[in-house]
DNA sequence: AGCACA
C-alpha cells in the first residue's frame, strides 16, 4: 500500500507507475517537463500535420518530428511553455485517431525531458528523417540521418505544400460537439481509403471503423486496470458534459465500465475526449471506449 | 478483445 520504495539514484521522488493523473489532479511526478512524446503516427505523417494537431492547444511552443530508420511509425516531440499546458494537450489528445484509414490511436506520454528548444524565435518545428527510402510522391530530399529545419510563421494559415491537410478539429478550448474529429462506424465516407493492389479483402460494402457498433448514448469502456476503481473513472467522467451515472463489473479479471449519457451527442463527444486517456490506475494503455451495444437501463 | 442492468 505504501508508495514509498527504492528509487533509483538521482531520480524524482515519485512512484514510477504514477506517471498520468486524470485532468483535475496534478501530477507531481515528472515535474517541469514540458515535452510530450507522441507515438502511434504512421510512417507517412507530415510534419506540418503534426503541428497542425498540437499548435491550436494553448501554450503550445514547438514540436519536432522524428522519422525512425526502424518500424512504420514516427515519433514526434511536442513541446509546452507550461507543464499544465503539456498535460491539457495530452490528456485531450491522447487515443486521437490519426488516420481513420488503419484507425490507429495516437499513444502520448510525457516526455523524459524537455526538448531543447531551437534557437532563434518564434514558432520553429524541426524534423529528422532517419528513413532509408522515402515513399514515392514525398521524395523532396533524401538525406538519412540528417535533421532540417523550417521556420514557420505564426499567422497566415496555409503555408505549406497543399496536400493532405489533416486539420485537428477539437476546437479552441470549448466542447465540441459537432466536430468531425473521427469517422464513426458510418457508411459515408469522407476520407478515401487507402486502398492496395491486387487481392483486396473482404469488401461487403461496410468499411471497418473504429467500431462497427451504432451510436448509443451509453458508452462501453473497457482497457481499463485491475485496480481501477469506480470513483477513479466517475472522476474522470464527471467533467464531461452529459454524464449520467457509471456502471462497472468484472469479468474474469479485468473490469469493463458503462457510462450513460444524457444523449448521443453527449456520449460521442465524451468518447472522443475521453479515447485513450491514460489513468492512474491503467496498466498499459489509455481507455478503450465504444458505444455500448445496448443502452443502459433507466433506473 | 473484453458489453450489464431489467
Amino acid at each position: 500500500m505504501s508508495l514509498s520504495h527504492r528509487l533509483p539514484p538521482g531520480a524524482p521522488v515519485v512512484d514510477p507507475y504514477y506517471v498520468y493523473a486524470p485532468p483535475p489532479r496534478p501530477d507531481p511526478h515528472r515535474h517541469g517537463v514540458l515535452t510530450l512524446f507522441v507515438a502511434g503516427l504512421p510512417d507517412d505523417v507530415k510534419p506540418r500535420e503534426i503541428h497542425n494537431l498540437f499548435s491550436h492547444r494553448p501554450g503550445f511552443d514547438h514540436c519536432l518530428l522524428e522519422y525512425t530508420g526502424r518500424g512504420n511509425q514516427a515519433v514526434a516531440f511536442v513541446t509546452f511553455f507550461t507543464h499544465e499546458s503539456a498535460l491539457s494537450a495530452m490528456n485531450s489528445l491522447n487515443g486521437t485517431i490519426f488516420d481513420p484509414g488503419t484507425g490507429d490511436r495516437l499513444h502520448i506520454e510525457l516526455a523524459k525531458s524537455t526538448s531543447r528548444r531551437p534557437r532563434g524565435g518564434g514558432e520553429v518545428y524541426r524534423v529528422i528523417d532517419k528513413r532509408a527510402n522515402k515513399p514515392e510522391g514525398n521524395a523532396d530530399h533524401e538525406n538519412d540521418g540528417d535533421e532540417e529545419q523550417w521556420g514557420e510563421d505564426e499567422d497566415g494559415g496555409n503555408n505549406d505544400s497543399g496536400d493532405g491537410g489533416s486539420d485537428e478539429p477539437s476546437g479552441t478550448e470549448n466542447e465540441n460537439s459537432s466536430d468531425r474529429n473521427e469517422l464513426p462506424a458510418d457508411q459515408s465516407d469522407q476520407l478515401p481509403h487507402k486502398q492496395q493492389n491486387g487481392q483486396s479483402p473482404s469488401n461487403d460494402g461496410r468499411d471497418k471503423s473504429s467500431s462497427d457498433i451504432p451510436p448509443c448514448s451509453t458508452l462501453f469502456i473497457a482497457n481499463l486496470g485491475h485496480a481501477c476503481t469506480e470513483d477513479e473513472l466517475k472522476e474522470v467522467l464527471s467533467r464531461e458534459p452529459g454524464f449520467h451515472v457509471l456502471k462497472m463489473r468484472r469479468r474474469s479479471g479485468m473490469p469493463v465500465a458503462f457510462a450513460d449519457f444524457m444523449d448521443i451527442e453527449s456520449s460521442t463527444a465524451a468518447m472522443n475526449n475521453l479515447q485513450g486517456t491514460i489513468l492512474a490506475s491503467s496498466d498499459n494503455d489509455g481507455l478503450h471506449i465504444e458505444y455500448a451495444r445496448s443502452k443502459m437501463r433507466k433506473s
